[in-house]
Order: structure tokens, then sequence, then C-alpha cells
DNA sequence: ACCTGAACACCGTTCAAGT
DNA sequence: ACCTGAACACCGTTCAAGT
């Protein structure tokens, strides 16, 4: 599919290209280092020279997921009301780098647990909810318990649609649409942050 | 460290005892097919008369700890006013349902992946919801995005003290206790809740 | 009906040796 | 510095054949 001939010079962003070229096509379960190997023509080997083992490879993987968006500079000026739309921008765009990649969602909750509280859509949000006046406990909770219901619903939407591929599904097995979900949710959620605003 | 020369009888309810007694020693990574044979003094190929793969045990394995806590029948007949309580127990016997295994809640989310919108503390919680006076769409919502909180950081919690135990932690990280953490995210999300109520 | 034995087609990772 | 070749120690799954 891609030529494989002209062995030429690797990098860590060319493995990492080459890793989301397969993730797009065949999905997490096909990536294996061989398989990456093959298709930048290297040997298997060749690619511990770049990354220390799969691991840290899938791991820099869900960085640029969730790095790829922007920081969500607060666009209004006029500040200290619209926190609310900040969250929504802030977890919609999140949300929509997890589905824009095949298995994106899984990705990103396994690279979480590596280094479990950090990285780039929590800390936004923990500041963005800060600033609206919620204390500094009350803060990382909700950013955090906000994260994982986006990774979640998204992952759960990937599953399901892969299963419809595969005709699992009959039909569709109680005709939910889950697109609606995500937006309820999400009100549901900053009507509880508003809720304990002083 | 088990006896496995006395072949007896296997069954399904042997296997998934055997799968438990793996999981829980040596977690969710040493939890192979051939591992579990020689536990259970069997060749590996033997498994599949009693699990068509790996990944309906690994399901079976996920519904057991779904299905372990009581349905949660309202124990206070003046109903109405208490779901807020129903909902908290709900919540923490499920958060709690995962804790106690070594990773379960990594499990229990690759489970779900399968069958996505159903299993135990779902339906409870849309009926308990429904029941408080919220929409069906609204409860649906609400319920997934809750239970999309407690698998994500019950993951969290499980993933964090795996990395302390292999010294991956320097001292703490940034001293996070996660514990209020929980019970926090479950006061907003009933907040949002409340909010939503007529 | 239930399980063995043996094979098939893979994995991630390591590491001397080459260039 | 960067990669090859080849090995090590595994995987999940299938399936004839046994009992």
């Amino acid at each position: 599919m891609m030529r494989y001939g002209q062995a030429m010079r690797l990098s860590r962003e060319k493995v990492l290209d080459g890793a989301f070229a397969i993730l797009d096509r065949y999905g997490l379960g096909d990536l294996t280092m061989r398989r990456l190997a093959g298709e930048l023509g290297v040997q298997a080997g060749g690619l511990y020279w770049h990354f220390a083992n799969k691991q840290s490879l899938l791991a820099a993987m869900a960085e640029r997921i969730a790095t790829g968006q922007p920081p969500s500079v607060a666009r209004d000026p006029e500040a200290a009301r619209a926190w609310a739309d900040e969250l929504r921008a802030i977890s919609s765009g999140f949300h929509d780098a997890l589905l824009a990649h095949r298995d994106g969602a899984e990705l990103v909750a396994a690279g979480n647990a590596l280094h479990p509280g950090s990285g780039e859509p929590l800390e936004s949000m923990i500041k963005l909810l800060q600033g609206a006046g919620l204390d500094t406990a009350a803060s990382t909770a909700a950013a955090g318990a906000l994260l994982h219901f986006v990774i979640g619903h998204a992952a759960e939407l990937q599953a399901h649609d892969q299963l419809r591929q595969l005709g699992g599904l009959p039909d569709d097995h109680e005709s939910i649409d889950p697109g609606p979900d995500f937006e309820l949710g999400l009100e549901i959620f900053i009507d509880g942050v508003a809720a304990r605003l002083p």
C-alpha cells in the first residue's frame, strides 16, 4: 500500500505518522510493532531505537491526539460569565479530537492510565473552573469527572459503530441514538457546577 | 500454587473462578488462556469448549462484577425525595465492586465495549431517575454519564497505585489524593440532575 | 460430552553485529 | 548513530483424535 523499498532515515515523527496511518486504516488491534515496521520499510527491532517500547509509542500517540486541540484561550474578554461556553467548547473539541481517529478514545484512555492526572484538556479545565470561582478541590474533581465522561462517551460511540460494521447489531439493539446523550450529559454537568458557584 | 493433578471436570463457573484467581494475584496482563489452563490442570485448547474465545470469557467476568451488586431495591418506602441517596448508594456500590478486583475497572470498561448501553447498574439508574421525575432522554443520558465517571475514576485509581507498586511515582507526582474526588464529582452530578427536576 | 496433542500464524523485545 | 538478522519466550485459536 505504501512504498517500502527506499530505506530513508526514520525519526520519532515518522514512526508516529506511520502508526496513525495503520490505526486509521486497520484499528488498534492491528497496530503491531512488526506491522508498523513493515509499513515503514524497516525491521521490527529498529523501532526500538526510537521508542523504548510499544507502550511509550501508544502514549505518544495519545498525547498527540490530546494536544492537537488549541489551548482554548478565552476569546471572550469580558470573561466571568462565559465560563460555561468555554467548558462546552473544550469538551466538544476534545470529544471531536477523540472521534477523529479510529479507536482514538480507547487509545487515550489507555494512555491516560500511564500518567493519570496530567495532560492538556485537564489543566485548561481546572484553570477555567477556578477562574469561574470554584475552589481548588471542586475544580480538579469536576474537571476529572467531566473528562471521564467525555472519554467514556467517545469510547462507547466508537465501540458501537465498530460492532455495526461487523454486522453485530440486530438492526439497532434498542434504536438508541447516542448523539444527544453527549450534549445532555454536558449540560447536566454544567448545571451541577453552576450550583456550586458562590 | 494450586494443585493441578486431579483432572476433575471443568465448567463455566470453575473456569471463571480460576480466571478471577489469576486476575487478583497477577493482574489482567498475566491472564492468558494458556496460564489459566495450566492453573486448572488442563490443556489450553480445552477451555474453548466452555468459552468461544477469550473476549467472551472477559465479558463474563465483567458481568459477574457488575451483577454482584444487589439490585438496590428502594429501601426507603416514602420514596420520592430519597432518589439522591439511592443514586449515591448505587454509584458507590458499583465503584466498590470495581475496586474489589485487581484491574476490575479496566475489565468492565472493556466488557462494556461489547454490549454498550446495557447491563445492570445502568438499568437501575435509569429507572430511578425516571421515577424521580426526569424525562426518558435525560434519564438515559444522565445514567450513562454518571457510569462513565464511576468507571473512569475507578480505572484511574487502579492505574495509579499500580504505578506506585512499580516504583513509578516520584513520592507522589503532585500529592493528589483522589479519594474526595469521587464524592465531590458525585455531588456535582446530583446537583446537575436536581436542577433539571420539575 | 469433554478434553488432549500438536500444530498454525502470529506477538513484543533483546542484542550482537553490521554500516 | 541507526538499523539488520536472528533469536527468545511467549500468545490466541483450531482441530483431528482420543476417552
